[in-house]
DNA sequence: ATAGGGTCTGTAGCAACTACAGGATCAAGG
DNA sequence: CCTTGATCCTGTAGTTGCTACAGACCCTAT
């Protein structure tokens, strides 16, 4: 019974977005699908946050940032929600995020090279030939 | 009334799928959202399509392979079927996807900068303390 | 004639939010 | 005390680009 009965609940759901950057309404998404917990509420129904969900809210956001997905976040979260966590599950979640991202970067570059060598030939005249059309024409099977 | 009064179009849906690698629900989507035509049906109904389908399609999944969004395809493809296109109007198109697939390399390159670095700092250990918790708990207005 | 496939339509689901409609409630001014 | 306007609540629909299913129809072969 010692302490914190005083009130450390006093943020509006406005004043959470507020402070994070973060929607308004996602927010209360992110309530819905568990990254949130369900806060208190006053006697009309009103959420009320304290600083701990400023915390959350940050963390789920620059988690959001690094392009994981909620599905990981769940994971991290729930690793460190249990306490019992090690760096070692952690590191794990995040190399695999990290192999994800650099496919998605290889990805991209092989899309931006034919892309730019394409655009390379284009004449830019007022005529209907365009390497660029032609490359979109010839099937999905060229050597590129 | 001179020619064309042979059937063209003897591929069912599934034919065209199969030789595309389309998904065969994906034709249906495409046509639905005007990327690819009506074509004609058999009395009961059922769609069969021809060779300008199946160059139809290929274009726009090549485009899809490309990173092109489905409102670009349209615009390359209403370029295309109005025939009064010139190479600068579709090197324009080109070029604006092309720095945005740029911009997103360099978000995913830095994304991939932060985590490689922070994930180089785990122990591995079988302890609570992570830095990769630590980035995520820091906040979005880190010095990054 | 019937069994099995393929095809038809409309609709729901995925990620990850975002936005709106319509009602309840709060805070401040008169 | 009452009104007014801002904010809050809930539920639901929209976004992009598909994918998948249910239930009805049709086609072909035996």
């Amino acid at each position: 019974m010692a302490g914190n009965h005083a009130p450390v609940s006093e943020l509006k759901r406005s004043d959470l977005a507020r402070m994070t950057g973060c929607n308004l309404e996602t927010i209360r998404y992110y309530e819905s699908v568990g990254l949130m917990p369900d806060p208190p509420r006053t006697s009309s129904g009103h959420r009320r946050y304290g600083a701990a969900h400023v915390e959350r809210l940050n963390f789920v956001m620059r988690a959001r940032d690094l392009g994981f997905t909620m599905e990981e976040i769940r994971g991290l979260l729930s690793l460190v929600d249990h306490g019992n966590h090690t760096c070692a599950e952690v590191e794990q979640i995040g190399r695999h995020h990290l192999d994800v991202v650099r496919a998605k970067i290889r990805d991209l570059q092989s899309i931006e090279s034919v892309l730019a060598r394409t655009i390379a030939c284009c004449t830019g005249a007022n005529t209907p030939d365009c390497p660029l059309l032609d490359v979109l024409a010839e099937g999905r099977a060229g050597p590129y």
